[in-house]
RNA sequence: GGGCGCUUAACUCAGCGGUAGAGUGCCACCUUCACACGGUGGAAGUCGUAGGUUCAAAUCCUACAGCGCCCACCA
């Protein structure tokens, strides 16, 4: 009951992930695109308040790198130009070449709020950001320290623990054996990474592992530095693993780090930022890491060191974005205390307020954040937010705060300098959802889009962006921190975390990959570029495409023949509409819908036909299908139902059905049409039409919206049919007697049709037929379509017979009718024979699967009763059915005799 | 070392407890006045393997095989 402007029924909201800078368009932009998109207009036409927000992220080491390698090409470096000037020339960059990626979206016809669209660096973004430093500073969450982290040194900077990617690589492990001094023993360590021995100031072994007791509390030498360390005992040390004991290394590796702590054990950092020795590796100072490796091992070798060298898998890490392998290196960086926000990002997700789609994205989630480790921000570039910290010379101070200070907090001193460092780009993006909507602030647009309803993402940034924001979204718009508005009240209860969340629902989407379903990448070459598809298919069908194929849990395998059949559907529409436009200028006025109004469903359809009940029954039917795969995110399911609607019904069936009934100049079979009826029947097929193009049109929207003007002549009732409803089931047009109805006409012209390619009757000849129907019912109703089946199974008479047909060669026969064909070509006795022996032979089998069951007293009891009824009602039906086809075939045996 | 997903017609994929589906491709016929990016008809699958649960299994369970993904600081 807060004075809240925002009914969440009528809001629907989300943001557009936004791509890099640097980024260029692909497949799996389009898909996400393609589906937010869909369901963003989809929402739109149902009279939701709709906000798409895009923008583009500052994509810190990404866009560096960009802006470092044309420096290269020039002879330059960045510090050559100093941070001002390279910032300064990154600006530069971006606005040239920074808008690409939002101009070929356009394209795709992402129906984003263009005016609203943002760059995480816009100045009210990076106030909230250090807004946001500043505040997780106050209350204790962020803290500076010398630890471990992963370094690039092509970067030169630390990344974060979900920046690197591990890669098992054919290594070795070495042993090299260390003196224990005042004794003529050795220990053996064994480690992969030799070099960094010059550093070691410590062996563990364990403490319960006997074979090293007595070598408690003495010291051993390393080798080439002839440094003396203590044997300690400590967990680190695994007595199965290697010899059982290890070296110590504090300032390069993680668990000899913790190690070091636990013992009191210097940090020996052996290594510049670029990953070369440095003086504390002695002689070795000066050498890349991986040449201080082989002198090392050379030297060891040598001085009889090295007592094995095995063959052993390592596991290497490599920066995400330079493909650097990456050190685990000493610094000081600034690193976000996780877990008090983990706690909220858990909680919410387990009181379902964010609901995953698929599913099994929560478990992995949860999993995620339930094994979270403190997050690393800050980043040795110059590209990104710079950390709001000052440090005073005079007093060595640290000041964090939202504006540049002019003096020191304790020391008064004016002497500050600012951290160098930036903000990981992760950070501002994670703020996005609160900050894009105008956070700090108590703005309307927070109040009325957040929560937003949606997030469309791919599983690759599901940590590194949708576990960021959940966590500070929840932290930043629950009190104390989420701003109120005047005369509005804070949240209470669970509402504090319910409203707190970024979003409500995440859906996310597949990879996108070659047809061959290999990952598309620069290297292997085989990356479909989405302005070439849509440049050969056209931008709807290439959408169509990939709603087609978006089904939950599988990666999409891209084949273009498969976007070829969706062209080919465009044109089908095309077509279509070429047809009835042709009718609407032959028919003249009054058949146009009218321009002042746009209805929510098939409004002034006058249903006078079986046909036109039957089509509009088939509609209302399918436009809740669509709203049911929509509202669950299944695009393939809603694709495909307005295509086989569209085509395999609207067209084949229902255009056909109709065209006698249109008058057409130069007809001169239309016989009974009148000009009045023809006039009728274009009215409701430019309503029906209307409605179609109004449902199909989250999907393929340039298509849509031109035939939807030519339709109102240009002078549409609203500027565009975006902007028009959707269409919404009517229960009132759903017809159950039509639907049935036409199912029988449908499957007696197929029957007739499938006789005549048997008999092979020319194509044009029309024939006499047949029909046996007991169902006087059924009867009367072929009697009242007679016209349509017809023109429809080109057939020239229809003869009634008062008995069954079976015994004739070449009938058919189904449940409820029997016909025949009636012409003198010979049949195919051997293909006839055939084909009867082949239903026998499946009429058998289901007859004798049906009565296993139900002479099954098991079956019978514990079965539901629709079930068994239904399949007693079949075996009727398939008793009869064989009985007809046994005749047949004992007639065609007698005639061929 | 943990966790997850996939295996259905030649290809790409739906279906996930009650008689095997689509698109493309294939075969045959047809340039019929919306459409050959079309129409009509047709052929094509013991639903990865082996067990189990069930009246009933492509669908649930178990194991196995193959393919793939994610997470992980064991030298």
């Amino acid at each position: 009951s807060t004075p809240s402007e925002r009914d969440e029924r009528r809001v629907f909201s989300l943001l557009l992930p936004p791509p890099n800078v640097t980024g260029r368009l692909h497949m799996g932009h389009m898909l996400n695109q393609t589906q937010m998109d869909i369901v963003v207009r989809w929402h739109r036409m149902r009279g939701f308040i709709t906000l798409w927000l895009p923008g583009t992220d500052h994509a810190g080491i990404a866009t560096q790198m960009m802006v470092e390698r044309q420096l290269s090409s020039e002879g330059k470096k960045r510090e050559q130009l100093g941070r001002e000037a390279f910032i300064e020339r990154v600006w530069e960059w971006k606005r040239h070449y920074g808008g690409a990626i939002l101009d070929q979206m356009k394209r795709l016809g992402a129906s984003v709020d263009w005016e609203r669209e943002y760059f995480t660096m816009d100045e009210n973004l990076s106030r909230a950001v250090r807004e946001v430093f500043v505040r997780l500073y106050e209350d204790g969450l962020i803290y500076r320290g010398k630890y471990i982290v992963n370094w690039c040194p092509r970067c030169g900077s630390a990344i974060s623990d979900l920046e690197v990617k591990h890669e098992d690589v054919a290594g070795k492990l070495y042993e090299i054996r260390y003196p224990v001094v005042g004794s003529e023993e050795f220990i053996t360590v064994a480690t992969t990474r030799p070099e960094t021995m010059l550093g070691d100031t410590a062996v563990a072994v364990n403490e319960k592992d006997e074979r090293y007791t007595h070598l408690h509390g003495k010291k051993v030498r390393v080798p080439l530095v002839n440094r003396e360390i203590p044997i300690i005992t400590d967990e680190l040390a695994q007595p199965e693993f290697g010899t059982g004991a290890v070296k110590v290394t504090p300032a390069h590796d993680p668990n000899d780090f913790e190690a070091g702590l636990r013992h009191n054990l210097a940090q020996i950092d052996l290594m510049d930022d670029h990953a070369r020795m440095n003086e504390n590796a002695g002689a070795y100072a000066g050498l890349d890491r991986f040449e201080a490796r082989l002198r090392v091992l050379h030297d060891l070798r040598e001085q009889g060191f090295l007592v094995a060298e095995k063959d052993y898998t390592v596991s290497i890490g490599k920066c995400d974005r330079c493909n650097s392998i990456v050190e685990p290196r000493l610094s000081m960086q600034w690193f976000i205390k996780i877990a008090p926000l983990a706690k909220r990002a858990i909680e919410v997700v387990e009181k379902g307020y964010i609901r995953f789609t698929p599913e099994n994205y929560q478990q992995i989630y949860l999993n995620w954040m339930n094994n979270i480790r403190d997050w690393c921000i800050s980043r040795q570039l110059w590209w990104g937010h710079r950390i709001p910290a000052w440090r005073c010379t005079d007093c060595n101070e640290t000041i964090v705060a939202r504006e540049t200070p002019v003096s020191c907090t304790k020391c008064k001193s004016s002497r500050l300098e600012q951290e160098p460092d930036v903000l990981d780009t992760w950070f501002s993006s994670g703020l996005l959802p609160f900050t894009s909507l105008g956070w700090p602030d108590a703005t309307r647009d927070l109040d009325v889009f957040y929560p937003t309803s949606l997030l469309i993402t791919g599983f690759d940034i599901l940590f590194f962006w949708v576990a960021r924001m959940i966590m500070l979204g929840c932290w930043f718009m629950s009190p104390p921190h989420r701003p109120v508005r005047a005369g509005e009240k804070q949240l209470e209860g669970d509402e504090v975390l319910r409203q707190s969340v970024p979003f409500r629902e995440v859906y996310i989407h597949a990879l996108v990959r070659d047809a061959d379903r290999q990952k598309m990448s620069k290297t292997k070459g085989n990356v479909l570029d989405p302005i070439e598809v849509i440049g050969k298919y056209g931008t709807d069908a290439t959408r169509f495409t990939l709603a087609a194929m978006s089904s939950p849990g599988t990666d999409i395998a891209f084949n273009p023949s498969r976007t070829d059949g969706y062209r080919a559907f465009a044109n089908k529409i095309w077509n279509a509409a070429r047809f009835m436009f042709m009718n609407v200028d032959r028919l003249g006025a009054g058949i146009r819908p009218s321009s002042a109004k746009s209805g929510a469903g098939v409004d002034s359809f006058a249903a006078q036909t079986l046909e036109d009940r039957w089509i509009l029954s088939r509609f209302n039917r399918v436009a809740g299908d669509v709203d049911n795969a929509l509202t669950a995110y299944r695009f393939d399911d809603a694709a495909r139902a307005i295509y086989d609607f569209f085509w395999g019904e609207f067209c084949d069936w229902y255009i056909e059905l109709i065209k006698p009934r249109m008058i057409l100049e130069d007809d001169t079979k239309g016989g009974a049409a009148t000009r009045e009826d023809g006039v009728l029947a274009c009215r409701n097929l430019v309503s029906l039409f209307e409605a179609s193009l109004r449902l199909l049109h989250p999907v393929m929207p340039f298509i849509t919206e031109e035939i939807w003007h030519a339709l109102y002549d240009g002078k549409p009732p609203l500027a565009s049919i975006a902007l028009a409803s959707y269409p919404q089931t009517s229960e009132k047009q759903i017809n159950l007697d039509a639907e049935t109805e036409m199912a029988i006409l449908q499957d007696l012209i197929a029957s007739v049709r499938n006789i005549r390619a048997e008999l092979k009757v020319e194509h044009k000849q029309r024939v006499p037929i047949q029909i046996f129907a007991q169902d006087p019912a059924i009867q009367n109703l072929i009697e009242q379509n007679r016209g349509a089946v017809e023109r429809l199974a080109n057939v020239e008479a229809i003869a009634c017979s008062e008995i069954s047909l079976s015994k004739l060669p070449g009938a058919r026969h189904t449940a409820r009718f029997d016909v025949h064909v009636i012409y003198e070509q010979k049949i195919d006795v051997a293909a006839e024979r055939a084909r009867l022996t082949k239903q026998l032979e499946q009429f058998g089998k289901e007859i004798s699967n049906g009565e296993r069951q139900l002479s099954n007293e098991q079956f019978l009891a514990k079965a539901p009763a629709n079930v068994a009824e239904g399949i007693r009602k079949r075996l009727l039906e398939l008793h009869s059915l064989r009985e007809k086809a046994q005749l047949q075939l004992d007639e065609l045996v007698t005639a061929v005799r």
